[in-house]
DNA sequence: ATGTTTATTATTTTT
DNA sequence: TAATAAACAT
């Protein structure tokens, strides 16, 4: 077989250069995945490269997964030993092997944004930072960005520049100390760690420099300095660094991606070989082509000159919506016709947003149609309360010392251990600098009568009762954990911690909560495959990284709403991207600083490129944010899509029912107007000349009757303020969406 | 200890 | 506006 058929030259390129730094500019739909796949196969098949020998670095484990699954159809079984994986899971492993060098405790629990969150406002309290004056987001945030940029506390505090970063470097510390005494790591952690590991220890660098002689690292636009430093560790034994990206695609600098570290590579390695990946096998020449003038107009990047040889393909549908609920109709409308008349199934489609508010008027409208959809990201499995839950009791058995999740369940269910006593023995461990689970078994230490002399927490008779209870409960969990399976072990601790019942009696949706449980369960089955004595570890690791329990299952026929972030990656045969606003899409937290705004346009330009056949940008007139209604002038963006590759189809309101599919019973389905699509370009829309002038007497159905104030021009429609007899009062409604008629 | 009221906050969130 | 979290009262 062989393994350069089939590509383009520039593809093939990719795939040979084998030797020393190589940098990728793979431009969107640009067979990047392929170059990647088929560089390891070729690695593997024709340079004779042990798989052992090869480390492949990406972002998201949908990533790593399509790479394995496509790598493992060329290779078989021999991906097995190769290193693929996501960095963050790449580092949990190498600190889980490290662990004596790199100072750590091996069975460390990785905390996610929620459980920093909760060991952050316990920091607040200790370092008694006001959180309504510091609110622990930013603190967070800040801290989470020092850690990007390798800074521990005290070279964090070398570069403090504010009264804010006084602040942030007194929480950082604390925050250290605490994610220590509970013996875990949150995900900045990872990277940072392995990176300093490796800097300062000779044995484990060169144990994985020699091991690994090809690197490979995927989306590189998005790294940060830790990563960016950890790649070039990895690399640093044999210089064989592939990287691959497109920085037009960055969009994570909010998370201290550096499109610096790709734009600097040949810099950084000089005599790297640069290939562009620049001929575009996923979209029409039409989307190509508009998106190309979209982001062109940045001024920090490198042109590309992308190209496709297939079809132009159909104008892109620029549509004016009257409000957000409107927007979503039209959208849902057009997926219907779609569907009926075009033969395009449900799972084509997606429907794409900046913020994820934006989703719920999208979701009424599939809903009152009837139409099939799915939101992406929206309720993340191991982010339910029930799930994170059981997991806590995992992970405590696991590593007794982890305070934030010991506080999550130390009284789920009830167990008679109030906040009054909790407050207090949490103050007595925090005097004695020990870790909650510590506390606790001094607690019982100090029932002797030889301890009496020690000044213990001021506990109840009671409380201690519940407390000493609660430490036997997960002493005995943690010996019940050693002679069962996961599964069992889940099993066991909904039984014994009555949490099966608590879940039930609690709530009318406990059965639901339960099935979310279990499902967990199901999912320690499918690992039941490790009987080795760190069963537990393994699975818990295997869950913290990532966040959907089967984002791999195949959903039945529906159409995916996303947001514009979740949507890099992916591709469908029809794209709306809908909030085509000024203050939207581009937001309007980057209106005031240009490096920003080049990133909304970045968003911009990946929604587009998602698209393979057909695109639709919408744009609401009005829209509902916050409780106050805006009119937000369109996107500058729709202003550098060129006319000539645009449709804005005129919309007939009032006249043009199209009776949706399967309306809900019950509901009275709004009139709405009917997206027209001609394949002759109209031009610009213009209202029509005012159907009602001020005195006119005028009935709306709901209203009743009222006498027209005003009649002027709204975009492409007319907004008439009208005076309603009775308590009705004066009301604004906009023509195309307000049935009204002359009386 | 649990329901009720008030307060807070709202951009994106690969891990 | 509306969802959620903290504070509060029962």
């Amino acid at each position: 077989m062989d393994l350069l058929q089939g590509l383009n030259p520039a593809q093939r390129q990719a795939v040979e250069a084998v030797d020393g730094p190589v940098l990728v500019i793979a431009g969107p739909g640009s067979g990047k995945t392929r170059v990647i796949v088929q560089r390891i196969a070729y690695l593997v098949k024709t340079c004779g490269v042990r798989p052992y020998r090869i480390i492949a670095v990406t972002f998201t484990n949908r990533a790593a997964r399509e790479l394995r699954e496509r790598v493992h159809r060329l290779l078989g079984q021999s991906v097995q030993d190769l290193t693929l994986g996501t960095f963050h899971a790449i580092c949990a492993r190498i600190l889980r092997i490290e662990a004596d060098d790199a100072g750590l405790d091996s069975s460390f629990t990785i905390y996610d944004a929620a459980d920093q969150t909760s060991l952050l406002k316990r920091t607040l309290e200790d370092t008694g930072i006001d959180p309504k004056r510091f609110s622990p987001g930013a603190l967070k945030h800040a801290i989470s960005a020092a850690k990007a940029r390798l800074l521990t506390p005290a070279e964090f505090a070398t570069t403090r520049a504010n009264y804010f970063d006084e602040v942030v470097l007194r929480a950082y510390e604390r925050y250290e100390e605490r994610l220590r005494q509970s013996n875990a790591l949150d995900f900045d952690d990872l990277i940072m760690k392995v990176v300093r590991l490796l800097e300062g220890n000779d044995r484990v660098r060169e144990k994985y420099q020699s091991r690994y002689v090809h690197v490979l690292i995927d989306e590189f636009q998005d790294t940060n300095l830790a990563q960016y430093r950890l790649a070039r560790l990895l690399a640093g034994g044999s210089r064989n660094l592939c990287v691959v990206g497109d920085p037009d695609q960055s969009i994570y600098a909010w998370r201290q991606a550096d499109v610096g570290n790709i734009l600097n590579f040949e810099k950084d390695y000089p005599g790297a070989q640069v290939i562009k990946l620049e001929q575009n096998y996923r979209s029409t020449q039409t989307i190509l082509e508009a998106s190309s003038e979209v982001i062109a107009v940045n001024r920090e990047r490198k042109a590309k000159e992308l190209w496709t040889e297939n079809q132009q393909g159909l104008p892109i549908t620029v549509v004016d919506a009257l409000n957000e609920q409107d927007e979503a109709l039209l959208v849902v409308h057009e997926i219907d016709r779609l569907t009926k008349e075009a033969g395009r199934r449900f799972s084509d489609c997606a429907v794409m947003y900046r913020t994820n508010a934006q989703s719920r008027p999208l979701e009424e409208a599939f809903v009152r149609y009837g139409l099939p959809y799915h939101l992406v990201g929206a309720t993340r499995f191991y982010e339910r309360r029930e799930v994170k839950d059981v997991l806590a009791y995992l992970r405590l058995i696991n590593n007794p010392f982890d305070d934030v999740n010991l506080l999550r369940i130390v009284n789920v269910p009830s167990r008679g251990i109030g906040q009054r006593s909790l407050d207090e023995l949490a103050r007595w461990a925090t005097g004695e600098s020990v870790p909650i689970y510590t506390a606790l078994q001094l607690l019982a230490q100090s029932d002797d009568p030889d301890e009496q002399s020690r000044s213990g927490p001021e506990l109840t008779a009671r409380a201690l009762r519940s407390l000493t209870a609660f430490r036997e409960l997960i002493d005995s969990l943690a010996e019940a954990a050693k002679q069962r399976t996961v599964a069992e072990l889940v099993e066991h601790v909904l039984t014994q911690t009555g949490y099966r019942d608590h879940l039930l009696a609690s709530d009318d949706r406990g059965e639901e909560r339960l099935e979310n449980v279990l499902e967990l369960r199901t999912v320690a089955e499918g690992q039941a495959l490790f009987d080795d004595e760190n069963a537990l570890g393994e699975f818990l690791e295997s869950i913290a990284l990532v966040s959907d329990a089967d984002d791999a299952g195949e959903r039945p026929d529906s159409a995916t709403l996303i947001t514009l972030h979740q949507a890099k990656g992916l591709e469908f045969p029809v794209v709306f991207i809908v909030g085509m606003e000024e203050g939207v899409l581009p937001h309007i937290r980057s209106f005031d600083d240009p490096a920003q705004m080049e990133e909304e346009r970045r968003l911009c330009y990946v929604g587009m490129t998602r698209a393979r056949e057909r695109l639709y940008l919408v744009r609401a007139y009005r829209r509902a944010a916050m409780g106050t209604r805006t009119t937000n002038p369109p996107s500058r963006f729709l202003a550098d899509v060129p006319k000539r590759l645009t449709v804005s189809p005129s919309r007939r309101g009032r006249d043009a029912v199209s009776t949706p599919s399967r309306p809900e019973s019950g509901r009275t389905a709004t009139r709405v107007g009917t997206l027209v699509l001609d394949q002759t370009p109209a031009p610009d829309l213009k209202p029509a000349p005012a159907p009602f002038q001020a005195g006119d007497r005028v009935r709306h159905e709901i209203f009743g009757d009222g006498i027209v104030v005003t009649c002027g021009v709204n975009g492409v429609d007319h907004e008439a303020t009208v005076a309603f007899r009775g308590d009705v009062g004066v009301k604004r409604l906009l023509l195309a969406y307000a049935p009204l008629e002359k009386v």
